[in-house]
DNA sequence: CATGATGTTGCAACCGATTGCACACTCGGT
DNA sequence: ACCGAGTGTGCAATCGGTTGCAACATCATG
């Protein structure tokens, strides 16, 4: 039904190459039958046909986006800066949910490989070696996660979990739990070792209470436990965490920022509607999957790119002071 | 890189249209070469070219997938629907996200109708004409939104507003507000209007205080105007809103549910995570996309099915009753 | 006026699949 | 021994584009 390359050359009067190349490379072709062409080929609304050229071109014009969970708040923020890039890239994009699951992911991305120019591949949960593969015959972006060669858009987690501590420890704490998220999560490993280092350097304790799921339930799992470390805050692996915290601590009747004091870690939307309102360290989500959308392009264009420097890029953190923290009183 | 076709073929000795016809119309083809044949295709880990089988048959096997706003949970919570049932057809998911721009939308969907065999609009912004018209030439399923002719999977709006205001009136409340969605929002008018019938059959009083933004901030923006009615409990258009109206009284020094009670719809997991926890009419948005994606599918197998019985679907809500809503003290 | 450089266009092959049609072969019946 | 039906396979066209190469026209130059 659509109108094909041979309608508009029909119209035009001319053969089909001389479409073609009147379309994508105008210089060469005569100035009035490029400008009949053209005509022609609006008057018809012609479009060309992605996967038709991508079958010669090898390139489809369209990239996959895998995302552990769309559920959580985080993904839809860096899949909303990745759709806005690649529309004006006039790129389409595939999506794909593997719902935490590494199986699932690593079928997703195998299926998806074939019909994309290249990936991106948020927090996947795939282990460095798979992903080192995917790598190898794959164009793909890493976001929030760093596999040796293979670019990557992250959070500064050293920076950012310095800011929490720094922030805490002016308030008077001296020990703080860490909720950590899963073992398998590559961030919350990075965010570990900042907090760490950072509460060396500032000099207060830092009490890991294990690993939960990244998820209001985990928090609400991990609260009790948090108490029972004596610690007079708490910073959790994200805010999804923070927030289920917050209902179980409430529910105990401990007061926030009162008794404790909570620090989140992503700033999504639902940070300041909390109750109270979470402080937390705002990641630059949006921005971090325009950048991915950005590196996937240029390392299409340029397939050896992936070796420069500019191809790890690193996305500085803010802290968001609201009211879940305050001075310790014990 | 893959393999095609032909390297199957070459490396079981027969010919490209038989290794087609081994794979896709096993019948047809004798049983040893048939097994030649696939025996040849995984030692090879060959996998169909989807664009170049597109290319002749006419069928990609993609869908497209269009929301308004990845930012409102909602959407997320129906493209985990999609993506599942999709994936489990074997089906690939484009997605795009209109920032609830009706021309964005427009666009969008003229781009993505020619990569994809279908499209599921979700809540779209455009007109009943354009969708009508869209729905013309290309496969389309609506969800949350009705257009005469189109195939669609709502929420029975009528009845979720029906169980709010029985709620609402056994708990004593005489004059209630409703905070409208925007204007171009179909889902707006149809819980007016249940709103509306449901309020007279309980004799109840129904106070529309304007049309807001279906997010946080609207919901921020709408609370004064709705305390100023002197109603005594708040429907709104959506979670997102009730929330950020729960907020906005907060500061207010007004209590919820002491004051007044407040019902949101759509019930999406910050419903129960607010404070109060919102009372909500739980709408199956999941269930939404998959079913979306069941119409789809059994649309492209017959496009005369559009015509059928079945193509409207309409979804129960379910009050959930928590802490927002509580008796009438005035 | 022959020559070559330059600019513009068309022909035809190709990407990786699917499919109508024709051909080859087997086998039972006469 | 021959014919017809029935199976199984291959040839070649096709989908909608792109692109190397050749053909042609034009024009300035020697």
């Amino acid at each position: 039904m659509p109108a094909t390359l041979r309608d508009v050359a029909r119209l035009a009067g001319v053969s089909a190459s001389t479409v073609s190349r009147a379309l994508s490379l105008p210089e060469v072709v005569n100035a009035t039958t490029r400008a009949r062409v053209r005509q022609a080929a609006d008057q018809l609304g012609y479009e060309p046909n992605k996967a038709a050229r991508g079958l010669i071109t090898g390139r489809t014009g369209n990239i996959g986006l895998v995302v552990p969970d769309l559920a959580n708040p985080f993904f839809p923020s860096v899949m909303k800066g990745v759709q806005a890039r690649a529309r004006s890239h006039d790129v389409a994009v595939f999506l794909a949910d593997t719902d935490e699951d590494a199986m699932a992911e690593a079928g997703l991305v195998r299926a998806l490989a074939k019909q994309v120019d290249g990936l991106i591949l948020c927090s996947p949960r795939a282990t460095d070696d798979e992903l080192a593969a995917i790598a190898q015959d794959t164009n793909v972006v890493l976001v929030n996660r760093v596999v040796a060669g293979v670019p990557a858009v992250t959070f500064d987690n050293e920076g950012g979990m310095r800011q929490a501590i720094s922030h805490l420890a002016a308030l008077g704490h001296r020990r703080i739990a860490w909720v950590g998220g899963p073992a398998t999560s590559w961030s919350s490993v990075q965010r570990e070792l900042g907090l760490r280092t950072a509460a060396e350097t500032q000099g207060v304790e830092l009490v890991p209470v294990g690993q939960f799921a990244p998820t209001y339930d985990g928090g609400v799992a991990a609260a009790d436990q948090a108490v029972a470390t004596g610690a007079t805050a708490v910073v959790t692996f994200n805010d999804l965490v923070a927030i289920g915290l917050l209902a179980r601590l409430h529910t105990r009747g401990i007061d926030v920022p009162g008794d404790l004091s909570v620090v989140g870690i992503d700033d999504i939307a639902m940070a300041g509607m909390s109750r109270p309102a979470l402080t937390s360290v705002r990641l630059p989500k949006q921005r971090a999957g325009e950048i991915a959308v950005d590196l996937l392009l240029a390392l299409l264009d340029d397939p050896d790119a992936a070796l420069g420097p500019r191809t790890l890029d690193t996305l500085q953190g803010e802290l968001m002071v609201r009211d879940s923290t305050a001075v310790a009183t014990r």
